[in-house]
DNA sequence: TATGAATGAGCGTTCATTCAT
DNA sequence: CATGAATGAACGCTCATTCAT
């Protein structure tokens, strides 16, 4: 039994290291620049051997994908703060978002623009609809919802805001990532004034000055 | 002198009979696969002469890409509605470079997703003090300055709001890009809606409902 | 002792489960598509293993080759009808022959074309004294032989007429098999047409109108 | 325009030099064995300028073929002895053939055993009505008519005849191919027996002694 | 006895690039 | 100015085989 527990813990460990060298590689030049021989190269062992731990090259890059999927999934839903209003909670959400994402930058990267359809089963989030599919865009449509219980707004107006946070925000993420030295201050000054300020803005404001005193 | 001038045409004429097959060839099949090759077919030449008008493959694309920039920047600048207020400038601003970055869809995702210092020295526009050295930027930085003209606002908080907004917009454009297949009307709608409304409320909104109130 | 032989027995078995996981494989693919690792996945154990009991592929396909040149020679050996002319086993033996060979149309045209040593071991039948090594051939000669038996004709030229026999039933075989898609009806009518008419008129024939009158 | 000329019969020539290298690697080790790297290496140059010459694998194989088929459908056609009798232009026509094919025995294989559209497209002959598709069948069929012309036999018959001997000679031819060392004499035998007396026995025979009595 | 890890060679093909002409 | 010949590296992938366990 421990024999091939011990295997089995060998066979993770291999695709774990090819994984994260194919994910290296994803975030020095790219994702279309990713091979099989780059990565075999990287973690010094010979192509083939690559096709023992997965079945094709495709399988590695869903592998990738998916794992980032799942942090993302679980950093905007466990915000759980029971005491807290829905505005902090979607501040917080959204700050657990971006952070969860700037640490796997390659592979959130990766994922998030793959046209693959395998990727946009996971990623896609503008259709009509997606609020209710799709677990990390429910999570904050929930919260927008929260936001708006005294308001009358439809569901598809909601859906529509959520939808577009979440792009506004994988948008700020995306320049972050690609501006790779843009320093720590003023990365957290953009995280920190978008996820304070600019999300409540969108969440609670109003189209104009004039608008604004009717409310 | 005239011949001399004439050579210089021709050799523009080529240069330029290049690039636009060139990115036609990425229109049509992505940006990873264009090749030389393909693009001496396109031309009816053969592929050693482009080695002739450009140094190599990458010195084409930083030409295509650049002619990107070029088009986002007069897309942004080019709004000069005099008898408009700001806010509807911002608005149309906005759309512009939504539309325009949409007619080039391949070039735009390659130029804003490169960490190419060439193309970063396009691109980069999150760094303190970007509003003052990119156009693009520096347009729109201007535009929330007149919005912002009878309040007590530094400039770095509005340049802070400018890339925010910036990125916010890139992160709608370059989702619409990914997900190829939402439909028009809910393209549409996205557009609109966050043209319209969310911009808007971003630069114009308050944090809390509390916080409004006291404005 | 007993051990021993159980030991023997299991190593033949496995061979046995080998070669007719590989029969089956080069039936279903083609000769040339068989490998060690689909044959180690039909039979549900790892390639290595294969290698316990055959030194190489080469190995494989030798004893795959011979089993078909034993059916061969048993499908022609094993016209034993003591009642009939011998016309009448020559014909038999003929369309035995074909069906034979067409029950196993992959196998038998590797064999059959092959030009390693180990193949043409068994194959090689148009060699002066062919009719006295090969069992095929000599059968096929002893019939001959018997025709002629009131005819004074040398051994040598019967040897010619039978290898001559044997090559041209190995033409129609093999065009059958390569024309694959001729179809049920126009297949038996040529198979039938050769072996009931034209080896009778081979083994009976004179050459010219002139030399039948003569007869 | 001599320039052009040199140039194309450059081309010409390594177009050649490819084939050549081609069949005889087909030769040596059959038509599967036959990879572009392995042409590259008996031509000494590197693989990839072989895509100058040829599309890709399967043109250079399609031309091998082809050539083939026109040298014996030359040899075949290019009986006409016009003061001959009927059977003395079929023993012609068998030995050309016979000759023709064994000049380039590679080439001449591996047309006849591909089971692939295009060579089918050239190498079928057992189908209903081939006698008056295929030109080398054709060929043989007429030189039929004229033997039976005062006989009373259908031309369903005649082209099962046609095919049956077309069949027969091609084992033969094949069976002198793969068995390379009989030695020259044997071969000679074979090949003179075989065409001056087994191939007009095919078509003058009776199929038993006592049918040819009847005659 | 049987395994799985690992290799190295090979496949067809595409590519950017160089160079003599 | 423009060409075509040529290269060498790279791609994803499959294979027969070896070896320590």
């Amino acid at each position: 039994m421990t024999i091939e527990k011990r295997r089995q813990r060998e066979i993770e460990e291999m695709r774990e290291l090819i994984l994260s060298a194919a994910s290296s590689i994803i975030s020095d030049e790219g994702i279309d620049k990713l091979s099989i021989r780059k990565i075999a190269k990287k973690i010094e062992y010979s192509p083939s051997i690559i096709y023992h731990y997965f079945n094709d090259k495709e399988e590695i890059l869903n592998n990738i994908m998916q794992r980032g999927y799942k942090k993302i999934v679980s950093a905007v839903s466990s915000v759980e703060l029971k005491n807290s209003s829905p505005e902090e909670r979607l501040v917080k959400m959204t700050k657990n978002y971006i952070m969860t994402a700037l640490k796997m930058p390659d592979k959130f990267m990766a994922a998030q623009l793959s046209k693959s359809e395998e990727a946009l089963k996971h990623t896609s989030s503008l259709f009509k609809g997606a609020a209710k599919e799709k677990p990390a865009l429910s999570s904050l449509f929930q919260c927008l919802k929260d936001i708006y219980k005294n308001k009358e707004i439809d569901d598809d107006t909601i859906e529509l805001t959520a939808q577009v946070i979440a792009v506004s925000t994988l948008g700020l993420i995306m320049k972050i990532i690609v501006e790779k030295d843009i320093g720590k201050e003023q990365r957290k000054r953009l995280i920190d004034y978008y996820s304070e300020d600019i999300v409540l803005r969108i969440v609670n404001g109003s189209k104009t000055r004039e608008g604004r005193k009717e409310i």
